[in-house]
DNA sequence: TTGAAAGCGCTAACAC
DNA sequence: GTGTTAGCGCTTTCAA
């Protein structure tokens, strides 16, 4: 029914492994034989099956995407930077969520490598032991991207976390506040808490100001955790006049609960945001925010992990992007 | 170095054929044999080999997903529907990115049918006749997702765009508008010059208005093209004073060029959009617009697709999901 | 430059 | 209940 290599050997008088050559782009062909068994490619339409491929070769040219949530913006922009060089390099993805839990992750890893992917791009926002352990015993290299480990034992592509942040904050300082609000995502994620939250207390110490911790605000990373940050936080004896958030929908639930409340921003209140999603440009005032490269860091690390998986030599495991931030109106 | 089914069943003393059937979970194993099998895989932490297992049974347990752009949030929330369905089936998901581009579309077919996927979930947003027609001959069933393909061939599932845009212009005629403009993405894409356009035309010409190809606009579903939009509409002589958006970004950018030429939104300049993304509340005044779920459509072609690939009987392969308009403030 | 043949690791009859 | 065996469709030595 379907055709396979031993059909295409047969129509061309010649064998399998003439025809694996063809298929292969081996040279050692003489080409009136490539071209008759192309032509016989051609007429049977005749399509390799990988599968099959994959078995005898050990090479399935797959890799494995784990991520929390595809839906999610930040995630899905990384994807696409993944996708984008896998492609290039003639690799497909199989691409699974997460949903940042420790047991689908787990499960996943399982699955993937049950797949015979040759190699996996992970994110993850808490390397558990657990998670860390199953990847060192994994037969395929794996890659973090935007995840921080902190035995930095795999390879990796990041952002200086928490420079980045200390130069955000550092911004509110200069523009002279002195009561400044960090609103974070779940603490439980590495970056937020050893990497956004400690530049921020290191900031706040370093300009003599007071490290308030009714200053610090943690829920999840969305609109309405800014909207209710900005109610809590304003409610204050002592509010703070300028906010760091960690990531843009957060920072437009602030401008929205400020200016709902009646203050201008940034005239009374200053936001500063850590993403740099094609949100910030769509509120007002568009959002000045550290520029998390989503994009870029999926890119390199599906590049690393091409590099690897060929056994070329890494100079350098921990993959460290430069970071900017992108000034816009919510900091004067 | 890996172990394999020979290892176990040589190591339990059993033969390949009862590790198999544990593994499988076929009934016909004793307990006391099952039990042995199931401490050596333990023991020897074997994991099944998914790909000889696919060439051996012909069956992958993987679908390939085709969208045509991961990071752009609404294929990415019916990727997640998608996925989600997928795994609750036990299947894994190939994902790549068409860009809406005919030729990649076609090569990624060819590339997941050598991959052996057991299905494709599609979307695209023109499906023409090259596509349809490598479509056709697929293996292996195919269900288009938020796509429409006009000869009704293939399994798909959407909303009736048609009547959904028809209420969403007969909802500002009825606020008594008589300019009321069509803020269009790509007139290329089948929903968009079919149904969105059609349905927008004889709203205007049911309401004895004046159909006035000033005031129909298209370029991308950004929200850049939303501004420029308003930009010349706004410039007309005889300026609509109501539009219909085609998605969320568009929407947006209506509104914040309305907004910073001094106009009311809604009391002056009312929109509706189409789409309903979480961006939808997260401006001010929050949008409202005919929900287009994603999420569900994706969900549901997953589900779809494995009753074909079960061979199960499918009453209906046109799944139409019902629609609503979600009411918020940017029109009265 | 080409062919023969031995797997790759598993499933699925079929036999016992 | 369990084992034997013949593939699944390809790659990859090894010879010629």
């Amino acid at each position: 029914m379907t055709v396979t290599i031993y059909d295409v050997a047969r129509e061309a008088n010649v064998s399998m492994a003439t025809v694996s050559r063809v298929v292969n782009g081996n040279q050692n062909v003489k080409p009136a034989t490539r071209k008759k068994v192309l032509e016989v490619i051609e007429r049977l339409e005749y399509r390799p099956n990988a599968v099959a491929r994959g078995l005898a070769s050990k090479k399935t040219t797959t890799v494995g995407v784990i991520i929390p949530d595809i839906s999610n913006n930040i995630y899905a922009e990384a994807a696409r930077g993944i996708e984008d060089i896998a492609t290039m390099y003639r690799y497909n993805i199989i691409l699974a969520n997460s949903d940042q839990n420790e047991e689908k992750e787990l499960t996943l890893l399982d699955t993937m490598l049950g797949k015979q992917v040759d190699g996996i791009v992970m994110m993850s926002d808490a390397v558990t032991p657990k998670l860390h352990q199953s990847m060192e015993h994994s037969p395929v290299p794996i890659v973090l991207a935007g995840s921080v480990d902190e035995s930095n034992q795999f390879a990796s592509v990041n952002i200086d976390y928490f420079q980045a942040s200390y130069e955000a904050v550092q911004m509110l300082i200069e523009n002279g506040h002195k009561r400044i609000a960090f609103v974070s995502g779940p603490l439980q994620y590495t970056i937020n808490s050893k990497f956004k939250l400690e530049a921020y207390k290191k900031a706040i110490i370093d300009a003599n100001l007071e490290l308030d911790e009714n200053l610090i605000v943690s829920d999840d990373d969305t609109y309405d955790s800014g909207i209710e940050a900005w109610e809590t936080l304003s409610a204050l004896d002592n509010p703070p006049t300028a906010f760091f958030a960690g990531s843009d929908e957060l920072a437009i639930g602030l401008i929205h609960g400020a200016q709902d409340s009646g203050r201008k921003v940034p005239d009374e209140i200053e936001v500063i945001s850590f993403e740099n999603s094609k949100l910030a440009r769509m509120v007002r005032p568009q959002l000045t925010s550290v520029v998390f490269p989503l994009y870029d860091i999926g890119a390199v690390a599906m590049r690393l992990l091409t590099k690897i998986m060929n056994k070329e030599t890494i100079d350098n495991q921990s993959v460290i992007i430069p970071h900017r931030i992108e000034k816009r109106k919510s900091v004067k």
